[in-house]
DNA sequence: CGATTTTGACCCGCGC
DNA sequence: GCGCGGGTCAAAATCG
């Protein structure tokens, strides 16, 4: 439901919800197959090819101006209309791929999709979540301060690569991160993550990771530093050690939640907001078994996680994309993958339970407290595949 | 019991 | 110089 905005849900969920859930006023129709699910790989093409995209009179089809001020934005940094329309999830009627993957260069990039989220809001294309507040179990006092924190660069002379990716990408990481902050950030109605490298301890590597506002289907991720090791050669741990946060019955029972089930992605979450209720999802209860054929699926790819549904024809749908994503998926990236092709399946369908996306489609409902990374694996681990994240950017 | 997450407090860059 | 806002710290909670 509208109030659950993991985080988590939103990485996982952004498949199936791009291609069929995007904004409601969104003038475009992405087929899945050239939504989030194409790999990085195109991204490069996209932002390199002028005629990438075709724009139908967007600007007919939002009389309330929406892209008027959208073009007024591209014109002050001087960026292609279609790269901002792609960033903003609106999407158009494209040959091209739409940019996931896709690295923002500089800050004016960025801040792009800020003013496109902000041009959302104002126009209604987002909508924004209701108040979750979050439960804090007990609070602490904090001493004061007594060592100097250690010396911070400049932002802008930080190292840094922004980059939207999907939760595939994400999961794709063989580097091990382990979460150190939260902060929600203004004029977003998501938290920002922060992860510092936790493979080899002294790693100078972190990211930050946030909902895209722009798109909730679709992550944007920050690389810091650089990694002061070896790239593991293995897929670190999507391995059961981690904490798993599912769900449980009592709270998705609108029972109250302790603070291990605060979702991430609380928009406008202030860490003192009041212990209400539980942070999940409950206009979309999950019904374990009312979809056979996908109860088989999702048996097939993970035995021990609990299935639940509500809306079936939707969650066949996107079973089946998520079926062929990984396919596809696998076959492009055969080099960089160094896990089997089940476990990265796993991960999919797990991400998407949690979020809550196989229920109702949509993306923005979540019923985990914490991303993917770190409540299925031991070490909040990104997957790599290869050069798609592996703090990559500059991480690597 | 160690590793990880949560989250309020603190630090500090940056714009004004 | 001041205040805002983002980044980090670290105690407590939690999990395996």
């Amino acid at each position: 439901m509208d109030n659950d905005w993991d985080l988590f849900a939103v990485v996982k969920s952004c498949t199936a919800a791009a291609s069929t859930t995007t904004t409601p006023d969104n003038n475009i129709s992405m087929s899945p197959a050239e939504g989030p699910f194409l790999s990085s790989g195109s991204m490069s093409t996209f932002l390199d090819d002028d005629t990438s995209f075709v724009f139908p009179s967007l600007k007919e089809d939002r009389p309330d101006g929406a892209f008027e001020g959208l073009e007024e934005f591209c014109k002050e940094f001087s960026i292609d209309m279609s790269l901002a329309a792609a960033a903003s999830g609106m999407t158009v009627t494209t040959t091209k791929p739409f940019p996931v993957g896709q690295v923002f260069q500089n800050q004016q990039q960025i801040q792009l999709q800020q003013g496109i989220y902000q041009m959302q809001q104002q126009h209604g294309n987002l909508q924004m979540p209701a108040e979750n507040p979050i439960i804090r179990s007990s609070p602490r006092i904090r001493k004061t301060k007594s060592q100097p924190s250690r010396p911070r660069k400049r932002r802008n002379q930080q190292k840094m690569a922004v980059r939207i990716m999907t939760p595939e990408e994400i999961y794709a990481d063989s580097w091990a991160w382990r979460k150190y902050g939260r902060k929600p950030i203004k004029g977003s109605p998501y938290p920002r993550n922060y992860y510092r490298c936790s493979t080899s301890k002294g790693c100078a590597a972190r990211k930050h990771v946030e909902i895209n506002p722009t798109d909730p289907d679709l992550f944007v991720v920050s690389d810091f530093g650089e990694h002061t090791h070896p790239r593991p050669n293995q897929r670190n741990s999507f391995s059961r050690s981690t904490r798993t946060r599912l769900i449980s019955p009592a709270t998705t029972s609108s029972e109250p939640s302790t603070n291990t089930n605060i979702p991430i992605g609380l928009p406008n979450s202030s860490s003192s907001s009041p212990a209400s209720s539980s942070s999940f999802s409950p206009n979309t209860p999950l019904v374990e078994g009312q979809n056979p054929a996908q109860n088989e699926y999702i048996e097939m790819v993970e035995e021990h996680v609990e299935v639940e549904y509500e809306d079936e024809d939707e969650d066949v749908e996107m079973v089946e994309v998520l079926e062929e994503h990984v396919e596809v998926e696998y076959e492009d990236e055969d080099d960089d993958i160094l896990i089997p092709n089940v476990s990265m399946s796993e991960e999919i369908f797990r991400g998407f339970r949690e979020l809550g996306v196989i229920n109702n489609g949509s993306a923005h409902s979540s019923d985990l407290q914490t991303q993917p990374w770190t409540s299925t694996s031991s070490t909040s681990t990104f997957n790599a595949s290869g050069n798609s994240s592996g703090s990559g950017g500059s991480g690597d």
